[in-house]
DNA sequence: CTCGTGATTGACGCTTACGTAAACGTAAAG
DNA sequence: CTTTACGTTTACGTAAGCGTCAATCACGAG
């Protein structure tokens, strides 16, 4: 079903590819990866980060645009890549998108109204600039 | 235009009673004021809420679910009282808010991306416990 | 061999956003 | 007057999320 081939797709990147792709620095990425949320493979003692990491730091990154910590994230980013596993696993899986939805949409009401109430100041300005230029 | 009749609604609140509302300790509150993003009236020694520093609390955590910093949540909020002022004010009243709008509408694209994601991890997690339990 | 480039591991520092006492003030109730 | 409830300031503590050295290693080019 979701089964990925393993070896196409031999592209990696270096940690300096990727702190310039996505404008981070090299010790945000190790500190992710002491946290637990990234696991690039090592050559010898170096680095080596597959299209799984680069993801990864990508979905890490939205996370906290989105406001969430570090930890919130870990258990979201470990959603996606989830073994299908036993039931108790997918259960709880399952109640956690529950979890995780009604926060984004609580979210997004948020986000709504701040832009319906910046609009109101944003008439307010303008039309004040009017009065003032028009004066 | 947008005067405020000043004295009309005198209900004010202690700082327990909007702790309760709001969900949040007395030490968040204060810390909040000392940021400057509430001036309670003083009565004595004592603080007096009135429905102005009621209302801020509340875009303060609104803020806060939306991931800003206070220190971004203070300008943000000082937008919705800014009085008139000098046309340089103005404009960059309206660049704040073309910022912050902007910051927004990038945090409900994530948003909607990560919901649209959290239905496909939803329905994998849905079909393999059908053939879980169907096996 | 040596230099430069890019990587590594500590380890300490710093800011944000509060938590958590400690010590004290005040006002109404018993 | 003492207790109780509710408030106050001062101040140290803490977790998260990195920044910022410093010292070291590996490797290809000259």
């Amino acid at each position: 079903m979701h089964n990925v081939p393993v070896t196409l797709d031999a592209r990696t990147w270096t940690i300096a590819e990727l702190a310039a792709e996505y404008d981070v620095t090299l010790r945000t990425i190790r500190f992710y990866e002491d946290r637990g949320l990234l696991t690039p493979e090592r050559r010898g003692t170096v680095r080596v980060y597959h299209a799984r990491d680069r993801v990864r730091l990508g979905l890490i990154l939205r996370g906290k645009r989105l406001g969430f910590s570090l930890d919130e994230i870990a258990t979201i980013v470990d959603m996606y890549d989830a073994e299908p596993g036993e039931e108790g696993q997918l259960v709880y899986l399952l109640d956690q998108i529950t979890t995780r939805r009604a926060e984004l949409e609580q979210r997004r009401r948020d986000i709504d109204e701040t832009l319906k109430e910046l609009a109101e100041v944003e008439h307010r300005c303008q039309s004040d600039l009017k009065s003032l230029r028009g004066k």
